[in-house]
DNA sequence: CGGTATCCGTTATGATACTG
DNA sequence: CAGTATCATAACGGATACCG
């Protein structure tokens, strides 16, 4: 009979974990708040991050960052100028979040070269059959 | 003019960190990384994986775990039995992961709630709008 | 500049049925 | 038990056009 594997500190049923990962797993999103956290003061205007990012698309840049802001990670300003500029800061909560987003994000630098050579290989052998 | 913001020690051109997140940020990934690196010598059979995350499908799952062995995150091993065994365990870069994936893990679960209130606070003004 | 609205193809994922 | 195959559909996300 299958064992339920658990989670010390941790109710899938209760913590709707997955809306979290959703979020934060998003196609964007890691890349959003590191970006950030590696600005000056944690902000940056909306067209500095869609140069910083290769290949995103106005929309989902706008849509990323509403739902970083919906979350509360990220706090939006707008200045009433001409022409307008519009700047995006981490809040409290996402700087915090920038501890353990910084250390998957450098663990994913580090094991980059492993994790390809490892594809490369499993590519190869599913290729043969 | 914009500027571009810069990660240190990260170039989002060399490293094609999209490759990476698209699999720790998929749907299941992390869900099963976490729970594989809470089992029992680190490893579990399918049907344990399977019961211990609601809503995942049997497709999802078998996907999910081709993919995290293909990065080499993952050992299958098969058991010549009936009825067959089938058994998933952390590599060793693997439980290396573990350790971000944990953090990260444990900020959701303690910030959850902020988040969650966060939420409601957005949509209700939206809504009045 | 920093959006929003719309259209639309691609991909991801679930349901179901079948198999060694 | 642990898959695979097939189908249907929902969600994602890019391109484009337009606006304050």
């Amino acid at each position: 009979m299958a064992k339920t594997i658990t989670i010390p500190g941790y109710d899938p049923q209760k913590c709707e974990l997955r809306s979290f990962i959703d979020r934060v797993a998003d196609k964007w999103s890691l890349m959003i708040i590191s970006l950030l956290a590696n600005s000056p003061d944690e902000k940056a205007r909306f067209s500095d991050l869609k140069k910083s990012i290769p290949g995103i698309s106005q929309r989902m840049l706008t849509t990323t960052l509403r739902n970083l802001e919906r979350d509360g990670l990220v706090n939006r300003e707008v200045f009433a100028e001409v022409p307008p500029r519009v700047e995006y800061q981490l809040t409290k909560l996402g700087k915090n979040l920038k501890v353990p987003v910084g250390q998957l994000m450098a663990w994913i630098e580090g094991n980059w070269g492993t994790i390809k050579k490892s594809r490369e290989k499993f590519d190869l052998k599913a290729s043969r059959s």
